[in-house]
RNA sequence: GGGGAGUUAGCUCAGUUGGGAGAGCAUCUGCCUUACAAGCAGGGGGUCACAGGUUCGAGCCCUGUACUCCCCACCA
């Protein structure tokens, strides 16, 4: 028999468990039925498990185990990403509490660490995962650096190479001075930030003139090599030719016109450093401007900044501003708010320079990206999400793809020293292609994390070698993310996929938001508002956990977390857990019967048209990927219509004497719970298999049931409105139980006037569920000192002698015809106009009329009743 | 500067082809009724931000306004 209480540490791992020894998680490599394919994004394998993977995951898993319900020979694929920058952070870290510094070691050592430490932590977000119970395919667990990836990440290198999609130059691209690499554009956040607009002069060589002008980082100025007015500023047109000297290099330096200098802007003079500054790069290139670099990689200055060699670039701001105010070319200083960009890992201020690089020309790469989407071969849910994809698409600059870093994988260029040719090549290179030189040397950096990650839907199934899974799982049918990572993931997957496969990835990127805290914030380690889901798993489960992130949630939107959603979700297990124990100790050393040789009541066969409607509904839903509405559908099928409705009408019938009746009752039960259970699996795998196997009939498992499907042969439309009709009667009488106070374990006397047949069929259920002794049915109502009920399908009187008060039963009645007359008017209103009879929806004008008709029936009656009161 | 989203009950949010405003939580009242007090029954609470428009009919479609949030760009 079953606990008492939900507690889902006692099942849930014992369950996983199984599922994963009997092999579940796979697909069947011999089957010719339609497959359905999705791979994990995967996880740093710095990372902890935070509510952001478990909402992933909990929506994957819900598809996967849908789907798979469904019939398809389904796959989900895991991994990890090896997570370059952030990973080589974390080693550097740990080899510094070693009292080792990552150059005195070398790279070969440093990798050595690195592996040591990917084996020993990379796995710990995966067991994580494991507690979500995710049905994923573990015996498939890839990684971005395992041999499958590598080998396509050096054959997609290759063959841009190749085409001359991937070039080295030198561009100006963002540093992060502490983690020492170059940074894509996608990489770089920006914030506002409280500076300083320093405003200054330089002057022409005899002293006679100074254009003065403004910048945030005035430490840049060591690397101007001109300054810059617009063609059309009469202020200016006077300098332009002229040269001016920069303080400190003593630099000459020309005054050019460019149209890129705002007239409006400041002073209308811009300085130019070529080297440290985007615009300032185009500029120089245009002009033909010397490019003088003062910074070195770690954001200390160079030889090139003269006396400021070797500090840091905020103290050398701080010792050039005071000497330009000590020289008198400071003419104000004002405060300023601008954006200043930081490195997305370790939330450093970036610094723009110049250096040789990697890139991969994104022009000819997006066009077929942006075509994919337009024509539909890759749908965004929510669809809004692709306005944001073409934006950035369409507007989209060179790939940086080069970091100065060891963690990753090394680019596969091979340098000559000799003939100075650059040989790139799937195999690691022993001599130069062009002049055969065995003198070569190996790029140093490595590719960007995110290049790998952009083969992942094809790597993983192996691509390279044309495996089994890439031919029979690719493309992938669904892929999901948060909204965060389109650009940085979503968007290169479908460039990168489409020149490498010549497919699309993916055909639906199914996107979700944030979960933030109960206030709305970010989860974030600086406020300390983080939520460790582990932690949530252990106590409340992992459905509770998944359901909560699911239930009613809409696509793409942010949500908050809060413990009041866990409890109501815990509850609602608990809900569902209690039905089955209630079914299971009714069952006991009973004989079920097949469903189809039931005679089935009125009550049965309302809760089987229902189950046949949410049914439809479900499957529907989860089709178009609305996880959170089907959550939703289906928490209030089981909580207000079987729970709160249709066990309370099987009470009478169970608790009675005829035998066929309860074995009858008892069998649409267990029919009812089977399908529920079936249909919440996908969202709540755990306690659904828990409990389906404690059914009377159940098969292995309920991962490998199929899932339910509408049966044509319980709708029963007239049923469903008959038993609606009465759950409003009796709520009715409730309601007047209430309101006079009457204790629940009091019975009460009914005299009821039915308006068909179908009433008094339900007699049974009313009596118990309002409390009633025996209904009366008569013609005919006319007892003194009663409160009277008027519905549509029936006129019920509660004699409660004394404690009727006619003048506040007056009183309510008015109320109720006042809402009647109100009824009456809107219908007549709709009827009588012209437009709506001709235009509107037969069935609609239809229904309408029925209404009319009925309320026309209650006013009369409510009409009499108040009369009688008098 | 460009783009996107939001504004619905005290709070958090649903509301998918336009056809009578919903849920959970909170609140009030009464109940340990043999599945469940992690519960049951009943109640109160909303001119769906504002202003126009389209329509027989608008929370939903169009235009504009206000406020909030996010993304992109980065005028030095």
């Amino acid at each position: 028999m079953l606990e008492k209480t939900y507690q889902p540490q006692q099942f849930e791992k014992d369950i996983y468990g199984k599922w994963l020894e009997k092999g579940y998680f796979k697909p069947d490599p011999d089957s010719d039925k339609p497959y359905f394919s999705m791979v994990t994004p995967p996880p740093n394998i710095t990372g902890q498990l935070h509510l952001g993977h478990a909402l992933d995951s909990a929506i994957q898993d819900s598809l996967i185990r849908f789907k798979r319900m469904q019939g398809y020979n389904t796959l989900w694929l895991p991994g990890t990403d090896h997570a370059s920058i952030a990973t080589e952070l974390k080693i550097v870290e740990m080899l510094k509490s070693m009292g080792i510094d990552k150059h005195s070691i070398g790279r070969e050592e440093f990798l050595k660490y690195a592996w040591q430490w990917k084996e020993k932590y990379g796995g710990r977000i995966v067991e994580q995962l494991k507690y979500l119970s995710c049905s994923c395919d573990w015996s498939r667990l890839a990684f971005t650096m395992d041999e499958k990836c590598s080998k396509a990440v050096r054959k997609a290198f290759v063959s841009m190479y190749k085409k001359g999609l991937i070039y080295r130059g030198d561009r100006i691209i963002n540093r992060c001075p502490v983690c020492n690499t170059a940074l894509s554009d996608a990489e770089v956040e920006y914030s506002e930030q409280d500076g300083y607009f320093w405003h200054y002069s330089y002057y022409t060589p005899d002293g006679k003139e100074k254009v003065t002008f403004a910048t945030t980082r005035p430490e840049t100025m060591l690397g101007d090599t001109a300054v810059a007015v617009n063609p059309n500023d009469a202020r200016y047109t006077h300098l332009v030719g002229k040269t001016v000297i920069v303080p400190f290099v003593n630099r000459e330096i020309p005054v050019i016109a460019d149209d890129y200098v705002d007239m409006n802007f400041g002073t209308g003079v811009v300085k130019i450093t070529p080297a440290h500054d985007p615009n300032d790069f185009e500029v120089g290139l245009r002009h033909n401007l010397p490019v003088i670099r003062v910074m070195n990689y770690d954001g200390t200055m160079n030889e090139n900044a003269g006396e400021f060699c070797g500090m840091d670039r905020y103290e050398a701001r701080r010792a050039i501003v005071e000497k330009l105010k000590q020289m008198g070319n400071m003419v104000k200083i004002e405060p300023h708010k601008h954006n200043v960009g930081s490195c997305y890992r370790c939330h450093t201020t970036v610094e723009p320079i110049v250096s040789k690089q990697w890139f991969v020309k994104m022009e000819p790469l997006a066009r077929p990206a942006i075509d994919a989407v337009r024509n539909g071969e890759i749908k965004f849910h929510p669809e809004r999400f692709e306005k944001i994809y073409y934006n950035w698409m369409e507007n989209i600059k060179d790939w940086c793809i080069s970091r100065q870093l060891w963690w990753g994988h090394r680019i596969p260029v091979w340098y000559c020293e000799d003939c100075g040719h650059m040989t790139c090549s799937e195999t690691d290179a022993v001599k130069c292609e062009k002049c055969g030189s065995t003198h070569i040397h190996q790029d140093e950096d490595v590719l960007d994390t995110w290049f790998s990650s952009a083969l992942w839907p094809f790597s993983t199934l192996g691509f390279t070698e044309n495996a089994p899974d890439y031919r029979k799982f690719f493309p992938t049918s669904v892929l999901s993310c948060g909204y965060d990572i389109i650009f940085f993931w979503v968007a290169r997957m479908i460039f990168s996929s489409l020149y490498n496969t010549g497919k699309v990835p993916f055909k639906h990127v199914l996107l979700h938001g944030i979960v933030r805290d109960n206030q709305g914030r970010k989860m974030s380690k600086s406020l300390g508002n983080g939520i460790d889901p582990v932690e949530y798993i252990e106590k409340f489960g992992s459905d509770t956990l998944r359901f909560t992130l699911l239930n009613g949630v809409a696509n793409g939107s942010d949500q908050r977390f809060s413990q009041d959603k866990i409890d109501g979700t815990r509850n609602f297990m608990n809900k569902i857990w209690n039905a089955t124990r209630f079914v299971l100790m009714n069952c006991e050393n009973k004989h079920l019967k097949d469903i189809s040789e039931c005679s089935l009541s009125v009550a049965d066969k309302w809760i089987l048209c229902k189950l046949n409607n949410v049914t439809a509904t479900v499957t529907d839903l989860v089709e178009k990927f609305e996880l959170g509405m089907a959550c939703q559908t289906l928490y209030d099928f089981v909580w207000s219509e079987f729970c709160d409705w249709y066990i309370e009408f099987s009470k009478p019938v169970l608790y009675g004497t005829d035998d066929t009746a309860r074995t009858e009752c008892l069998t649409v039960l267990t029919y009812v719970l089977d399908k529920i259970l079936k249909l919440l699996h996908p969202f709540a795998p755990c306690i659904t298999e828990k409990l389906y196997q404690e059914l009377p009939v159940h098969g292995k498992s309920i991962m490998i049931e199929r899932f339910p499907e509408v049966n044509a042969k319980y709708d029963f439309r007239s049923e469903m409105e008959l038993v609606e009709s009465v759950k409003d009667l009796i709520t009715r009488i409730r309601n007047i139980r209430a309101e006079y106070g009457v204790i629940p374990s009091k019975r009460i006397h009914i005299n009821i006037v039915a308006a068909n047949e179908g009433v008094r069929q339900c007699s049974l259920y009313i009596e118990k569920l309002a409390g009633c002794d025996k209904i009366n049915f008569t013609d005919k109502l006319n007892t003194p000192k009663c409160v009277k009920v008027v519905t549509p399908i029936a006129e019920a009187e509660i004699p409660l002698g004394d404690l009727v008060d006619a003048a506040k039963e007056t009183e309510k009645l008015t109320k109720q015809l006042a809402e009647t007359d109100e009824e009456i008017r809107r219908a007549e209103g709709k009827l009588n106009n012209q437009g709506f009879v001709a235009k509107a929806p037969a069935q609609l004008v239809e229904k309408e009329k029925e209404k009319l008709e009925k309320y026309r029936q209650m006013r009369v009656q409510l009409l009499n009743r108040i009369d009688e009161l008098k």
